[in-house]
DNA sequence: GATGAATGAGGATTCATTCAT
DNA sequence: GATGAATGAATCCTCATTCAT
């Protein structure tokens, strides 16, 4: 009614008529950017529609509510970087290498796009079935992992577990401090695969009965 | 809780006059219950007053408004906890028992109290004045402690601070993963002190120039 | 139906082109029942769609607007429940038959099929055009039948209107009791019938002069 | 913040600051206006508001919510309606007596004032915890009264609630014809009081066993 | 005839905050 | 020091409705 401009403004056909699953798509990536910005909480329908450049209600013809809307963004997200991590993993031979090559995914991503999936997992106060999710997808990281090494290395698992939630948070941990100091990324990155390769041969060497 | 009642009441509250440091920290207990119990989110300036048994706007009196109050809450408690850590700390003989000393410290306050401040430097997903609190707080733990093993191993300062780093948050995690599964203290403990030993003998090993 | 599934949907909705009327039966059908479960504020364009299995738009090519195609619903209804009475009423007798007739009917549609014409009939709250429809239809009913009675007892029509007025109002009162509590069906009628018959008696001698 | 004018407006110190229990009274007032010239539907928080003149949300501060808004303002209402019934039927002798009096306020209530407890209580439309309160209220007038006359007049009870539903329901119907139509009071009462009498008198003759 | 994308208006709530007493 | 009344800004979310294909 008010002199809407009908034809497609600016660069790529940003605006009106898109393919459903390219504007669900798009309103994630809006989600994904605000968050990385200031945090979850600042994805609200309207922040991510008007980050979309949509209208404020456009959202909910897409996801249910915020809740899900947020379900969905962590789902893609950490399903993204976990894939991408398994794709480079698998080329690795021993099981440091594919460590190390799985750090080097999560720096990589973080330092190119952000990483909100590090900024998700690593977000204990999330409450609620967002919660819930994140608790879940980190279990469920470490018994893959645990497992691995558990196997690898005959170390008893429920002792192997406990080390890579430590570094699953330890990752989290230097990576925030990396973003927020500015400190060389080949530092951080060195000092915590060291650190991590001297956490899980540890690991092994009390994991396994001394003779 | 639910259902408050919005009938006008006929049994006047009885104001209990108390002296403002009491008031303040007794609003701050109910900051810090509501904190453990749903996350900094549900601490509203009403929560609060509700879970202290005052009027709603009480809080006004003693915080110049929510921000104020987190930060007070923050500062009260982070710093207790350092206190009692330093307070452990002191008493134990070399670095390593030091540290041990702090970890059980922490592990202590989580199991009896929750561990607000536990809670609160591992929100990362705090924003705004908070978050900068948070991260100067981690910041300056990480210096702190890492300028000690600096001293003492002679390593360079820049690298014992990124392993401070992933061990305070390697600690969280595995807080976290002890409190969400219920594993056994003991064990998670354990493999967590095994593997900040691990790391800063590490830390030492490769800090100081190979022969 | 809660959690309606966003996810755009890989089998396509087959389109089952209906000829104009029955798909317009269609929806005045899904209309009728969700009017029936839920009230006529549950009669939305897009609940009915999808009651009917349409898309959510396609309301709008049969009906102008939600109005129009409550309008549409209320005529259909209502007209067809005044059409099956007065079939039945034309096979009674006396004019007390007749009306022990549309009370069985109208007791007959409740009890089969929930009597979505007694519901909107009684729906004092209906506002607007539909409002009016009701009131316009209400008063007819009274009109029509007032009439019959006024000619063949010889009183006066406005009184007769008033009695129907009452006893209108008074079945769909005893049929709310009736559904809402379930007493027996026998006992209810005969109660209103008894009391109908009381009524018209009563109007008969109060309406002729008393010699 | 936009220059609101703080001197008390308008005639009666209408505006700002009034103790708890006027307010809400107040807000009541303006609910029922409400429900009145566009039925309940039309009471919205923000609707009521506006009427009472205060902004958008202080309604919360009184009501838990709209519904339980429309829950006072049905209780207060039905409630005074049925006092006042319930002091002039205790003046009247013989049990005709007490409702031809309880009518006679049952019209004065609405030629006065609108009469919304009548609205509420006849508005079959009412869902969930709303729809439940009228319906309980419904049940429990015609068990009162029916009790009565059943004791009175030695008739089954189950007979007597019947037609005591049968005459509540009518009254709704007379008086919403009443004030659709415009006919005359009197004729609408009286019609309506004989066909009462006529209905309970029959409730009589054919509850007690014929010699 | 039917769908799918998109909008805008309206209404429920929550909360931080101000002000007067 | 403490309360109680009141406001306004943000959100969440539902629906009627329009338009292009």
């Amino acid at each position: 009614m008010t002199a809407v401009d009908k034809t497609p403004k600016e660069s790529a056909g940003r605006r009106s008529r898109l393919p459903a699953p390219l504007r669900r798509d798009q309103l994630l990536d809006a989600a994904r950017t605000l968050v990385l910005e200031d945090g979850t909480e600042a994805v609200t329908m309207e922040s991510v529609a008007a980050a979309g450049g949509v209208s404020k209600t456009l959202g909910y013809a897409y996801f249910d509510n915020r809740t899900e809307l947020l379900l969905a963004l962590f789902d893609r997200e950490v399903g993204e970087l976990q894939r991408r991590a398994a794709a480079e993993m698998a080329e690795s031979p021993g099981l440091m290498d594919k460590l190390r090559a799985a750090v080097r995914v999560w720096f990589d991503v973080v330092a190119s796009e952000g990483g909100v999936a590090s900024v998700l997992l690593q977000s204990s106060q999330l409450r609620g079935r967002l919660g819930e999710r994140r608790q879940a997808a980190l279990r469920s990281i470490e018994e893959l992992y645990g497992r691995q090494v558990a196997a690898e290395f005959g170390v008893p698992e429920e002792r192997a577990v406990v080390v890579m939630a430590a570094l699953m948070a330890a990752l989290g941990g230097v990576i925030d401090r990396w973003t927020s100091t500015g400190e060389p990324r080949e530092l951080v990155e060195s000092v915590y695969l060291e650190m991590a390769d001297a956490s899980l041969r540890q690991l092994v060497r009390s994991g396994r009965p001394r003779p």
